[in-house]
DNA sequence: AATGAATGAGCCTTCATTCAT
DNA sequence: AATGAATGAAGGCTCATTCAT
């Protein structure tokens, strides 16, 4: 197929899969999502061969629009500030964008996402993964691979943000306490490093 | 009398249906769940008048069936002792039944379970909850409700199952790992329980 | 089908069977019939080897209790006299069973009634239609069978009864009048017997 | 642009369903309906979102054809007349398409039909019952709806019909006997202007 | 004889995909 | 390239009928 050219319909087929998929299931069928696009029946699938092809494409399409959000990998912050502000994006990714993270969670457990999409998914998270490894470095996960914590961060946000979802009053806290929960679950050394009154005190101690 | 109704035959269909819709999803076939289950397409719906009453009972008895394992609440062993009881038999329902446990987790965010199944599946964990409440108290999470850390459990063993699945040769240090994350999560003056060496060292500051 | 005997648990089927179809419509199941009668699924079957044999069974049945209903025929009463009674009972029979007159005026129309069955039931009318005959006898219809004359009788009484169930308030005035229409459809001469007073009139003419 | 949608291929499916509806009775299967007018399973429902919807266009349909073959009304004509060319063309249209005609019985009692569907159709015969309501004004039926003379006109040439069918070589003569019969039963005054000899009995009286 | 569980053909409808225009 | 009509396989569910008890 020749690839067409007009990318807005793309994009506008995409958004539109992401409200029905969100209101209806993954279910939802394509014409449906084809008149949510303004946009021919047969056209999804010149865009789109097959439904799976939709399904996995929207799948990569979120999470690398999550993945945007994420700021670059700065030097100047310390290992939680930076992970926080992770943490504190995708909350917010999440929070303002509903439809978006449920059906990323719908597509996440279902049959049709290959393992390839997954993978290649996976990789474009590499440099927040290097920054959990050094979080891990001195915890009870420095035995087992990074991605491991990297499934524990993903798993306790959105967690997190379910119970934001229930009770927005509380983002805030939710986030805060949160993130503090994700932080001790890593990392038992890392305390240390974000609490240097602890050290102090003992300087207090010895004093 | 007329034939007595077997009761085995619905367990049939339920065991059929965790088995397809492991393998192919929450869409397998009513049909081809009758004939894994050795019944006749029609036989299915005297059981289950509808597909979805079929997801919403299969979803309350793998809830039920992992509720039976856990231990009843016992006094002689310590809130981390019992957490992490449940915490193994989380683990080793998943490993050793993930036919189950993945289903499980596709009814889960499924939109055709009822909130009422939800709630009353639930329910059934209110005792573990009472465990988690005590554990929390002083922890990060004790302004939120007792229900996150619930959550948070659950979503921790999950994760920490599927590295087990994909490393089965890890499946103790995981779980015991998995769990040490877990504990620091959802608590900070319980890590003075489990680590005398705290107080200790306070000691060792007043000397 | 060793004839089973209790002829109640038969009269119940057929009793239930007639509200359900007036409901329902003829698609009325067989299950729902057999629960309205208070009977098992199966043995409706006993009675009635096939749904068909239950429709034409009651079929003839409803014809039969029309039929019941109807007085002998007597000689002391004029034509007109005999068939305006005829005609009462008709409409009485649909205004205060009006199940059963609309069951059978779907059996009447349904592909699922025998030729057979139909004979017989009409057979039953033999001597309402030795009445028409005479009435007939002098009218426009003398060329035609009597059973023209008769579905006559019936297709105008229906469409009385349409009326009167509609605008029960009318019940005499359109029997009387419904009835007079039919009357004058089916005979000139007969007018006379009806109205003396042309005869007088004659006389007062004479005079 | 895309293919253009097929009206013919509505008309198939429309006369494909006279037919099986005819053969079968209204429970003929869409499959049947589809496979006859040589269009998938699917097609169908393109053009009738649902078999209910089917039956009901189907209804509106046939009473339209009815109605485009009667007459305009006409000022040139006596009201027999006029009505006797109604009564002609219902006979006719029965007797050239009775698939047509048998259908439109069994739709016109089943509870498919709703009261829209009825209601229009009935509207579109407005004009035939303003005649009828001018023929019944000085008879037995002056008091009631003109609706009871319309409906009266039907049962009775759906009568006449039935017997034409059965003894085709009595077409003409059942025709003009039937609407002779109808013609007395609505109207007594009417028969004046058809039997002049009655004025001129009371002329003779007078004399 | 009565029961009601079991059956499986069949029904209406949906939907991903194809293809004529 | 875009359209949307057409397709037919498949799905969930119903139901008349059979048969073990």
């Amino acid at each position: 197929m020749a690839r067409p050219r007009d990318d807005d319909k793309k994009r506008a087929i995409l958004i539109a899969a992401i409200r029905l998929f969100a209101d209806e299931g993954l279910g939802a069928s394509t014409a449906s999502i084809a008149r949510a696009a303004n946009v021919a029946d047969g056209t999804l699938f010149r865009y789109f061969p097959t439904k799976d092809h939709l399904l996995n494409e929207l799948y990569s399409e979120l999470k690398l629009s999550l993945r945007a959000r994420l700021a670059p990998v700065s030097h100047d912050t310390s290992l939680r500030e930076q992970l926080r502000s992770a943490w504190d994006v995708y909350i917010d990714w999440g929070f303002t964008e509903p439809a978006a993270h449920q059906v990323t969670a719908r597509l996440s457990v279902s049959t049709r996402i290959s393992a390839r999409t997954r993978a290649d998914a996976a990789e474009a998270f590499s440099d927040v993964n290097s920054r959990l490894k050094a979080a891990v470095a001195n915890g009870p996960l420095r035995r087992h691979p990074t991605a491991f914590a990297g499934a524990l961060f993903a798993a306790m946000a959105d967690t997190t943000l379910a119970f934001i979802i229930d009770t927005p009053a509380e983002r805030e806290t939710l986030t805060a306490d949160g993130f503090a929960a994700f932080w001790s679950a890593i990392g038992r050394g890392n305390s240390n490093v974000e609490m240097p009154r602890n050290s102090q005190q003992e300087k207090d101690c010895i004093s």
